[in-house]
DNA sequence: TCAATCACGTTTTTT
DNA sequence: ACGTGATTGA
């Protein structure tokens, strides 16, 4: 370690940290102490980077570990970077400012619980608890849910926080608009007054805190000198805002970028969620408005053999909107790309899991390293289906989470009443559960009483009449005893009494199928004796962690106070004396600490059902993993691209960088595979193969089955469908079997050879050029039902795509 | 208050 | 097709 401690200015390539770094790596870790932007590339060693530069600055003494904040999206890259650095350095990252937005923010609001005007007990609402407590305000003002859609209102005021914008600061369009608007008004008086921030409020709340505070804004300034962001691709506008408070200030309407650095990472190509209002539009503004000089491209890829490398890289080249960067790989061209079609999404299931057996049986491949992707969570059920009676061990990625289960988050429910009697959500949740004749009409009056006194349900209890009162009352009281019980206990003591006293476990047991949820109820205790040591509480580990810091660096021979800028100095200089108490941890109990660790981090996705299994997730879900071999299934136009994304080339573009993140995750080997037919909602559909085969480079791919009509045919006008086939039944070709035997067909015949696209009686198929009277020219996208339901998506020249019965719809094929 | 029935929606998701 | 969430009847 003393090795790597050494000043700046000698020769980096000494220090061992740097040395299995590639020329634009070492740039990177290397940079001076600078505003900077990373292109990395998928599986250029990116995070690698991040961690080596953050233990290069601190091992060179150019900043001490409170100097330095870094970001990502989730808790498991947040994760993976500090067990990295553990690793690189013998540091006590506990004092260290890496974690999610959502993590740091909460942190800030913690410490600031005063400023932020929050109460310093407040609650995080996950996305459920949300989504009811809209419901909740919706009834209560009378409205009809029908023209109020709570979903629609929870998205809405979602993203009005993620643009950063508060009721008041919303132009009102029209009269439904100005209703929503004032919904959201409603929706944060009642979250204030509950005292309760959903995940947007974590945001916005603390960017308002720095905006507005100028003394803290200035401390933090000061204290972060280097300030590092991953995934920047996908932050929102609001994410940027809150980072430019960090790093700069406005001056004249216009930003001046600060003294500390920024180090952005991304990469435009994996930009993946414009849907839920990521921007990589500011990826540009960070470089102008920052003024940045220093851009690096991470083009050398570790993960991928040569051909699925091409392949990526041609793909993306049809987008219009990059900023531009080629992988490359010092590994061989590798196998081919295997395209698959079968007949039906069964066949297609059913292909998949023999080849995965073979890949198993005779290339001992664990089975942990095949992954099936698939664009949406619908697809899943016939992969599982076919994987489950061929006995073949898997995981699906993407169900409920611990966290989110019902009856944890009912125990939850308890024990944020514990802490906050006027949490109202949790309340209503557990009021009558397990059942204690608490009826919805009893809760009804409750609610209309607490919102006449302005008061919340805890308090307006004791101004209700009638018999329901008393039930009402006793519940009231179950949880002052219970409070009054749990007084000075250990946080699995106050679980244990909890769970008795509240009846949860008690009602479990008795439920012939409550064996799992007792489990988890078990489990949760499990979690807090777990989540209590990871984090020390009540001992020496929160203390202190900036002495812990400065004394771990004195011992490696560095000053921890460099540049004249001793963050613990400045901490104590800090008029804000909550400041102090939050960075020590003090005012948090260990149970509302726990709460918001429930909160944030709702839990594994699920529980590690078999190491040995193979790994089935949404294309979304796969982003930042590896596996050797890879399936896409379901590479069909109107899924994959989804049809709802064909309206608008932005859309088209996200999901052309949806197949790009697919096709690089796969190490070795890559498997393309579509149906001619699925079951998609209960009906059958037929779908042409997706335009993406037209966009990968020939000769990396190898056809297993002779190719079809794709997307491109009817454009290219060439003559239709020679011999229809039925539904289900087997192709010509019938099962080719292992994918050792290929064809290999030009380009150029790809589009004549077209076998068995199923016909309708209505002689519409996929593909074709139709003629509508009032829309004109277009091209079948899919079609879908029998008979009079049949109808056909189509898109139209001039009108965009669009679904029409055709039964009723004058379609002439041209 | 609880069970049975029915309408509804159904891209992607983290915090 | 299928699971969820709200409504209705005992």
């Amino acid at each position: 370690m003393r090795a790597m401690s050494c000043p700046a200015s000698t020769d980096p390539a000494r220090s061992p940290l740097l040395q299995a770094l590639n020329p634009e790596q070492l740039a990177a870790v290397t940079l001076p102490a600078a505003h900077a932007l990373i292109l990395a590339g998928a599986g250029s060693g990116k995070t690698r980077v991040l961690t080596t530069r953050i233990a290069w600055l601190l091992s060179t003494g150019q900043v001490t570990a409170g100097g330095i904040m870094a970001v990502t999206f989730t808790n498991k890259a947040a994760k993976e970077m500090l067990t990295r650095l553990q690793a690189m350095l013998p540091l006590n990252v506990r004092g260290m400012w890496i974690g999610t937005f959502h993590g740091l923010c909460h942190r800030l609001l913690r410490a600031h619980w005063k400023l932020a005007a929050l109460p310093q007990t407040f609650q995080i609402l996950d996305t459920q608890d949300q989504l009811s407590a809209i419901k909740r305000l919706v009834k209560q003002q009378g409205l009809d849910e029908e023209q109020f859609k709570p979903k629609e209102l929870q998205w809405f005021i979602a993203h009005c926080k993620e643009e950063g914008l508060r009721p008041h600061q919303i132009p009102i369009h029209d009269e439904d608009h100005r209703r929503k608007v004032e919904m959201y008004q409603l929706y944060e008086a009642q979250c204030q007054r509950e005292g309760v921030v959903d995940f947007g409020e974590l945001m916005l709340r603390s960017f308002e805190l720095l905006r507005d505070q100028p003394a803290l804004r200035e401390h933090y300034q000061q204290r972060f000198r280097h300030i590092l962001i991953d995934e920047f691709q996908d932050t929102n506008r609001l994410q940027y805002a809150w980072l430019k408070q960090l790093a700069g200030h406005e001056e004249q309407g216009r930003f001046v970028p600060g003294s500390n650095a920024v180090l952005a990472v991304g990469d435009d190509d994996q930009s993946i969620y414009a849907f839920r209002g990521a921007r990589v539009g500011n990826m540009a503004d960070f470089v102008r408005e920052f003024g940045v000089r220093h851009q690096i491209k991470l083009e050398q890829n570790y993960r991928s053999h040569g051909h699925i490398l091409d392949a990526a890289n041609h793909l993306i080249d049809h987008n219009r909107s990059r900023l531009g960067k080629q992988l490359r790989t010092d590994q061989g061209a590798g196998e081919p790309l295997r395209v698959y079609e079968a007949p039906t999404d069964f066949a297609e299931a059913q292909w998949i899991v023999d080849e995965i057996r073979h890949l198993v049986k005779n290339d001992g491949l664990p089975r942990q390293e095949v992954a099936i992707l698939y664009r949406s969570n619908a697809q899943s059920r016939v992969l599982e289906s076919a994987l489950f009676n061929a006995g073949v061990p898997y995981r699906v990625y993407g169900g409920l989470r611990f966290f989110e289960r019902a009856e944890i988050k009912h125990a939850l429910a308890y024990l944020r009443l514990l802490d906050n009697p006027h949490d109202d959500t949790s309340f209503l949740r557990v009021a009558n559960f397990p059942p204690r004749g608490i009826g919805a009409r009893t809760l009804e009056q409750l609610q209309d009483r607490a919102r006449s006194r302005g008061c919340s349900l805890h308090d307006a209890v004791e101004h209700l009449g009638g018999a329901a009162a008393t039930k009402l009352r006793a519940f009231v009281a179950k949880i002052d005893v219970m409070r009054e019980a749990t007084a000075g206990a250990t946080l699995r003591q106050i679980i244990d009494i909890m769970l008795q006293h509240s009846g949860l476990l008690a009602h479990y047991r008795d439920d012939r199928d409550g064996a799992d949820r007792v489990e988890n109820l078990e489990e949760l205790v499990n979690a807090a004796e777990s989540f209590v040591m990871q984090e020390g509480f009540g001992r020496d580990a929160v203390a202190l962690p900036l002495d812990e810091t400065a004394s771990t660096l004195a011992v490696a021979g560095q000053s921890p106070v460099s540049q004249g800028l001793d963050p613990t100095a400045a901490l104590l200089d800090l008029p804000l004396s909550d400041a102090v108490a939050a960075e020590t941890g003090e005012t948090v109990s260990p149970l509302v600490a726990f709460l918001t660790h429930a909160a944030l981090e709702s839990g594994d996705n699920q529980a590690q059902a078999g190491q040995d299994a193979v790994q089935l997730m949404t294309v979304h879900a796969a982003k930042g993993l590896e596996f050797d071999a890879v399936f896409i299934a379901g590479l069909e136009e109107g899924l994959f691209p989804h049809e709802n994304s064909l309206s608008n080339m932005d859309g088209l573009e996200e999901e052309r960088r949806l197949m790009y993140v697919a096709i690089t995750r796969a190490r070795k080997r890559l498997y393309l595979t579509h149906a001619q037919t699925r079951m998609l909602h209960g009906q059958t559909r037929y779908h042409l193969r997706s335009r993406f085969f037209d966009e990968l480079p020939e000769h990396c791919l190898k056809w297993l089955t002779p190719p079809s009509a794709g997307w491109g045919a009817g454009e290219r006008g060439s003559p239709w469908g020679a011999a229809p086939s039925r539904v289900g039944m087997q192709p010509a070709w019938g099962r080719s079997g292992l994918a050792e035997t290929g064809f290999t067909v030009p380009a150029s015949a790809r589009q004549t050879a077209s076998p068995a696209q199923a016909a309708a009686p209505h002689g519409i198929r996929a593909g074709m050029q139709v003629f509508h009277p009032k829309f004109g020219e277009g091209k079948v996208l899919t079609v879908e039902g029998q008979g009079d339901d049949a109808r056909a998506q189509v898109s139209f020249m001039r009108h965009g795509s669009k679904w029409l019965a055709l039964s009723v719809a004058k379609l002439t094929p041209i």
